[in-house]
DNA sequence: AATGAATGAGGCTTCATTCAT
DNA sequence: GATGAATGAAGCCTCATTCAT
């Protein structure tokens, strides 16, 4: 009550000590595994406690309530997330638009591989009120922006409007195929990533065109 | 004990008297509209009577349990998904492939708006277990078969397992893209959706031209 | 609140029109046979009307309450019992006892496996607060007042009081080996119920001996 | 889920630390007061959380649900018993017969006293299905086993069918007049037990006396 | 009288969160 | 800080009973 904004959905503190930051990332990884498996709703804060070889208390001292661990699974993705994209599109400063497009896609198919989390944090952060939904989508716009930007690299000519919506559009059809391709096996979730680099490619060259054509 | 073998995730009994039906339909449309406003694990029933303006013991009268309560809302939306576009694709038999694209999209932009349980709907059933996500496999794999068949029509010398999977595409990212543009404001949704057909129409050039440039 | 005495767990009244009568008879039929299979707490009023291939609604117009259904089923097997008890004695009436002892108990052993509800009735009776348990201790009373008064024939000189409690403990014990009986196969069960007999006949023998011995 | 293979009617952890014990306990007395009181289907759990001077949720955590609570009383009702059996025979090994016999009951109607549960468990024990009824059984059996052998004792000749039998007769009598026993005044429930003890005599003393006879 | 849909109190159980040690 | 026992609100569901037709 004195200190409201412990009630926030978020980490009370992210510890520097080597021995609680272990802990606490622990705690993280544990509750990114059961997350993954069970989703939000069916975690138990006991089983994501049990999984990280603590107790409940000491998982209730680094974060306030289950949604502050979600919120806290949720940002370290997100930060990842965009690390990774940034990391991804200035290394390829430059090169050719579908070279940076496989390379993305590619990237994130690894990514989505290696974080038993991120469905269930994909799935869950935007329908979640509060805290996880803004890191969700500053996250996701901090993308889109970068897209629109490495865009209008490409296409000078195109109106920043168009920009815009384009970059969001490319953003969430990638991020909705590798969400949906979950549902497949291995080759069909292959062959759909494929199409959909493929359908990406050819709407970014009708875009592209015109303006290279002029 | 009674009804030992009711189990299962589906009504007790769809009435036809017109009293009970109608109160069936009532119970059906509450939980559409408390599924769609908190998600499937937030909602209570006994919101849902509330909502229905009936009793819990009415509402278990006709579905044996919360999932199966799910399952009716769920299979009266594909239901009339599943309608929808059969009726809007027949209507449009051998009209261009751009008119007959938007018309799809076109309705179930409308679809969407009409049924507040869409996207609880999709965004749940296909992680719950049992029924639900057979129901929902059913009609997703109808739809796409559908446009498997329509687009042979089109493009007569495409391979059939390209053609499985470019439907497949066309219709995971028409749905994700409804899906996405709820968390937009109208403007930009149908901006995101707009683009969305024109994507998908370049998409399709490429893959019809090779065809008809033969 | 009106009609106060309809709240007692008894029949609301026995019904003598033909029709009328059948029903409340084939209510009284389904209840025993549910009570039967799954004991009073479980049994359900809805099995029961359904059992009876009546509506809910009808069971309680004959029936105030499911306690009063109990309550019915109890007294009619009761009143059986009691007057199979007063029909054997009376046919044996001055036969050397061991003679009695074996027509008693043999009757009974035929009873308990013609009345279904006969188990069901005897745990819960007595468990079960007013009416039934009033009927119960009647019926129970009786049959112990009628072989007191059958022993005191035997043993004239047995003071009253010790008549009493060897009466009662006779009743008991065979009741209970009945009750016991169940428990086993029927070969074992046979074995048992003649077991007791033996037991009681040596019991008596002793008894009526001093007396037959002075 | 964490604790998915505690389905079992059994203690989810039987406490060893001082504190946890003692509250262990007091639900498990609470447990046997109530069930005592209004037997197994009345009680609620709700009931015996309050009479333990517990909230649920720790009841919970000690016993997965009701029936486990059952067993529960049930299980430290027949090892008590058990015990006490052995104890009582093991300390008059070769009195003679009526000594051992009087005692034995003696020591059990101390028993029924002292536990308040005896007659709940013993009448609900065998009707439930599960861990409960096989408890049941094994105490029930133990007694007659232990029995039988001391019967074969005191005479030799008897063929073990036949000792097996009336072991099983013996148990029962005694176990069904301690049980009608409650349902009579202080006086009477007294009278009734001796007279039992003078039945079993009789009886005993005819099995017994051919041999010696001899 | 007969029907069976409607009612809602109340039971069992889970699990996020607190707090004494 | 760490622990994990304790708490109790809240959800799902059943079933005895009522009442409109």
């Amino acid at each position: 009550m004195l200190f409201s904004m412990e009630l926030a959905d978020r980490p009370r503190r992210i510890p520097t000590q080597a021995r609680s930051r272990r802990r606490y990332e622990a705690i993280l990884d544990a509750a990114a595994a059961v997350f993954a498996e069970v989703g939000f709703d069916a975690a138990t804060t006991e089983a994501i406690a049990a999984r990280a070889d603590t107790s409940i208390g000491s998982l209730y001292q680094f974060f306030p309530n289950k949604r502050a661990l979600f919120t806290g699974v949720a940002e370290r993705l997100m930060a990842r997330e965009t690390a990774l994209f940034d990391a991804v599109t200035a290394e390829r400063a430059g090169a050719p638009w579908p070279e940076l497009l496989d390379a993305v896609v590619g990237a994130f198919v690894e990514l989505r591989e290696t974080e038993p989390a991120w469905h269930a944090v994909w799935s869950s952060a935007l329908a979640l009120e509060g805290e996880v939904k803004d890191t969700a989508e500053r996250c996701h716009q901090h993308i889109v922006s970068r897209t629109a930007a490495i865009l209008a690299g490409y296409a000078p000519g195109l109106p920043p409007a168009r920009v815009e919506i384009v970059a969001a559009l490319l953003v969430e059809t990638v991020a909705a195929m590798l969400f949906a391709s979950l549902r497949y096996d291995a080759t069909r979730a292959r062959a759909l990533l494929d199409e959909t680099t493929r359908m990406v490619r050819a709407y970014a060259a009708e875009i592209l065109a015109p303006i290279d054509a002029k």
